[in-house]
This record gives structure tokens, sequence and C-alpha cells, in this order.
RNA sequence: GCCGCGUUGGUCAAGGGGUUAAGACGCCUCCCUUUCACGGAGGAAUCACGGGUUCGAAUCCCGUACGUGGUACCA
């Protein structure tokens, strides 16, 4: 029975590939990995998404850089090509005319003024419901009250029209979430969905089910605020192609905003200073940047991690994962049905956890990008891994490296004065001149032979190398940060050393 | 309003009749570190409420409250 696993989403209207996305896309790549299924991602090009230039390109990016590969092609060619909606437009008229032939649907003529008109009677008659149900549809223009010639005359004289599923009432549906158990409804609370839209368009009530179909998928994933809608599609699957050949549903919890309540958007984002995309995103139209995860210094495996236990766990202490144990671990009876509101601080300890745990050699080309960015070119490979290794323990996002070791590279911009100022005097002066002599002259420019220099002169001024180490370390490095002060000595050589110690004098006498 | 889903510290959460109710993030204290971190030790802080069932309820049942999603020719 097994056979496929799909992830269908529409970009949202500017683009943009959200926080809720990933994760579904990842839950889905895991139980297909674990299951030893193919994992499919479509994606809808809708009304509101079809002409956002680059969306779908910029979606399978972000998916290569986490590393979840669709295992087929979803934009060009492959067994059940094409993918676009507006591309298969033929298909779903066919079906949804099917529908209505056998008595499942129907036509619609109501004007938008006509149903505007329709809910505010229902309104002012206290009713609860003002959805376009069987209580109201014989009193509407449809063909299920017109005479089948009225119908046909309308449908000849080319006046716009929808096609409605038609629910009846007093039944009950129910089927098995793969996270939440036997759910039902019922149908008393299902409206007429329009399926196939004046355009010619199908609305997604009806594109997932011919999709799905079509594609074979066996296993279908998406977000929690399906779960209401679920009916309507298992109403088509029953009236179209049989339960049977019907996916099994996981309905997926929602990612909530920190602060407050409700569904985490990109606004929230722009609000509280953190990404919600997973890639730099620029809205075509508008030409509006969004930072994304990528962007602003995170790690492909701590971004998985994170969203992985964002809404599950695996029942022990475990809290970093890899994808591999990820898909090793993962079942979704273990997926939780309750939102998770989503915390930046744990998402940065993610990443400072990922960069501490792996080896330098898999981000050291982007630190390298970022330092190229900001006009420092690295030529020694190894001394810039050697110089990564002394600092990783101190950053949190990969743009941090830039902070913690730019100072290896480049003398610093400024030196934090007021830090050593108010302790300096003569003696230190003199200390640090002393030393520059010493240094000038000392036969290898080592790490133990440095801090040994030091001290020696240190004591010969009866100084306490207390004193002395954090202004040598402001004059290095530009303030009160960094690995060992004669590490970077030994680092950045002799000349430099100087350099900036005659520099930061200068500064302070 | 109606319908669906949910509710264990500030947040993520384990636990599914008997536990001192794990662990993590964040916060605080101390140790380590002649800087900042890392690391280590500790601390404050929780079962939404009310009724049942039971010898015993965070756990099962029923209500209530609260939150959230849907209620579109949006997905």
């Amino acid at each position: 029975m097994f056979n496929k696993v799909r992830v269908r989403f529409a970009p949202s209207p500017t683009g943009g590939l959200h926080l809720g996305g990933v994760r579904t896309v990842l839950y889905n790549y895991l139980f297909a990995k674990k299951n030893g299924g193919d994992f499919i991602v479509r994606i809808e090009d809708t009304d509101q998404t079809r002409f956002v230039a680059g969306a779908e390109e910029y979606i399978f990016n972000c998916l290569q850089w986490c590393g979840l590969q669709p295992d087929e092609s979803v934009i060009h060619g492959g067994e059940y090509a094409p993918y676009r909606q507006s591309e298969r437009k033929a298909m779903y008229r066919q079906y949804a005319e099917k529908l209505v032939e056998e008595g499942h649907a129907y036509y619609a003529f109501d004007t938008p003024e006509e149903l505007d008109a329709m809910r505010e009677k229902l309104k002012a008659e206290g009713s609860n419901s003002l959805q376009y149900d069987h209580s109201v549809r014989m009193k509407m223009n449809n063909s299920l009250r017109l005479l089948p010639a009225e119908t046909q005359a309308l449908l000849d004289s080319q006046t716009p029209y929808v096609i409605r599923i038609k629910v009846n009432p007093h039944e009950i549906i129910s089927f098995t979430d793969m996270i939440r158990g036997d759910i039902d409804f019922d149908t008393n609370n299902v409206d007429d969905k329009v399926l196939l839209k004046a355009d010619g368009m199908p609305t997604y009530h009806l594109a997932v089910v011919v999709d799905d179909y079509l594609m074979k998928i066996s296993h279908a994933f998406r977000g929690e605020e399906w779960l209401p809608s679920a009916p309507v599609h298992i109403l088509l699957w029953k009236h179209l192609f049989g339960l049977n050949h019907m996916p099994q549903w996981a309905h997926l919890p929602l990612i909530l905003k920190p602060d407050g309540n409700g569904k985490l958007s990109k606004r929230d984002g722009d609000r509280l200073g953190f990404p919600v995309y997973a890639m730099d995103w620029t809205d075509p139209k508008t030409n509006e940047l969004t930072k994304g995860f990528k962007e602003i210094g995170f790690l492909p495996e701590a971004f998985n991690n994170l969203l992985a236990v964002l809404g599950w766990n695996d029942g022990t202490e475990q809290e970093l994962f890899s994808l591999e144990e990820l898909v090793e671990k993962f079942s979704m009876e273990r997926v939780h049905k309750g939102g998770a509101k989503f915390d930046f601080d744990k998402a940065k300890w993610y990443n400072h956890e990922w960069i501490k745990k792996l080896d330098v050699s898999h981000y050291q080309q982007r630190v390298k990008d970022i330092f190229a960015g900001k006009d420092i070119i690295i030529t020694d490979d190894t001394r810039f891994a050697a110089v990564l290794n002394l600092v990783k323990d101190r950053c949190t996002l990969l743009t941090d490296f830039y902070t913690q070791a730019s100072f290896f590279f480049k003398a610093p911009d400024a030196i934090d004065v007021p830090a050593i100022k108010p302790k300096w005097d003569d003696k230190k002066q003199l200390f640090f001149a002393e030393l520059s002599r010493a240094l000038e002259l000392m036969p290898l420019w080592e790490q133990g032979q440095l801090e040994n220099e030091f001290k020696e002169i240190a004591a010969a001024n009866q100084l306490k190398p207390g004193e002395l180490m954090l202004p040598f370390r402001v004059m290095l490095v530009g303030g009160k940060f960094g690995p060992g002060v004669f590490d970077i000595a030994a680092s950045i050589g002799r000349q430099n050393t100087l350099q900036r110690i005659s520099h930061a004098m200068a500064l302070l006498a």
C-alpha cells in the first residue's frame, strides 16, 4: 500500500517559505524516508500566487539548503507532470462536470451581490450559520432549483457560474487522522463549497483530491487549519475515486507566535526581530527583502533540528538530532496535537550547539563568504580553520564569527579606550614600551615564549600580570572579548602585534 | 454566533491511575577562567477551573473557562 508522501502548499501571496511550511516538508521527508516511500513536494499556482516570479525556484532552493530533496521533479517533467495548476485546468473541470452529472454537484449562478444579500438576510434572521448549504440552496440561483432548460439557457448565454459540491445533511463523516485519531463531522455543518471557480480554476478542495488521486499519493500532511475542510475532501474522494484510494491524512499542529497567541506570521518576525522564512526572499512586486534563517547565520543542521522538535520529541532527554537520527527516530504517533509557540532564543541555542558540535569544515566556506562581504579576503585556509576553532564556542550565529575573529585578520576598527584609560598610568605606559622592545627581539614568535616574556617584564616592573592582560587584550582585539591573548598575538604575528600596541599607546598617552 | 481542535513552569516539553511531576531554553547564584564565552554546581518557577469515578487522579469521564483554527469564487 505504501506509495508516496506528499506535501502540497502554495507559497504565501508575496512568496517566501514560512517556518510552518518547512516543518511540514520536514515531517513528510522524515516519514517517507523512514518508511521507504517517495517524498514529493507539489506547489500550487493559485490566484494569489501564480504570478509571483521565482517563488517555485526559491522554495526548492530552500529545501536544498535544508537537505530535503524531493524524489520527484515537481517543477518540470516526470511521470505526473504538469504540476502547475494552471496547466491542469482541463482535468479539474472534467471531474467537476462528472460530479454534476452524477448529482453530487451543481452549477451556481449567484453573483457576489446575491451571496452578500443572502448572508445579510441570514444574519438578520439570527441564523447560526451564514453558509451556502442544504438549508438555503433551494432559494438560490442554481441548477438544483432551476429547471434544466433554464440552466441550459444560462449556460448557453455564457452566464458566469461556479460548480458547488452538494452536501447532503444528516450524515456523519468520520476519518482517522494519523495524529489525532478518529474525528467525526456532522454534514449539517458542512457547506456547499465551491469546487470550480468562475474563471475555470479549481479551488484547493477540488485540486488536492484530483491531484492526490492522479499522482497516487498515499499520505498527505498539512496544517491543522485544514481540518475543518476535511469532510469536503472526504466526500469528494467518496464520489470521485472511492474511499479506499484516499490517502491517509495527518493534520500537523500550528506554529504560534512567541508573545500573545495566534499563528506565527511574517509580521511577527519583523516586529520581534527574527526571521520567519528559511532564506532571504525579495518580493518581486514591492522589492521588499525579508530576511531568512540562512542569511542571518543559521546552519541547516540546527534549522532542521529546531523545527523537528517544535511539536515532536522522541520521549528521551535528547535535544540534538541530526537529519539521519531524525529519520531513524521520527514517528507520527509522537507528534503533538497542540500548537507550539516559537522561541527564538531556543532556536539560537540549537545553532550554537551545532556550531560547537560540527567540525568547522562544515561551515568554513560560509564564514569565509561572510568575511569577504566585509572586505576581509581569506587566503590561508589552514590558518582560517585554526582561528575558527579558537572562537567557535563563543559564536551563536555564523555571523558572530566576524565580531569574534575579524581582528585576527585586520586591526580593530575601534579601541575600547574607556575600558583601560581610568587605570592607565606611567608605569603601564613604561611596561608596554619595554614589552614592545622585547617582543621585537624575541627569537621565536610563539605563544609560550610570549607569555613568559610578558610575565618576566611585568615582574621586573613590579606589576601584576592581571592588571596588564586586559589592556593588552584591548590593544589587540579592540574590546573585552575573545580567546587567550597570547594565542591571538601568536596568530597575528610580530608586526601586527607591535603595530597594535603602539597605536593604542598613542591613543592612551 | 456556529463547528472543529487544543490546554503540564515565562517557553519547548517527559510522564497516560500511586513519581520528591524528568529534561531543555531563558532568568538568578556560585565555581572555573587575570577578558568574553565554553564547561561545572545549584536556585526560583508548573499539572486552567469545577464536579464526578476511584482506597488513590496531572493521568479516566462530564461540564466550565480560556486559547486557537475554520466558517470566502484564499490557501
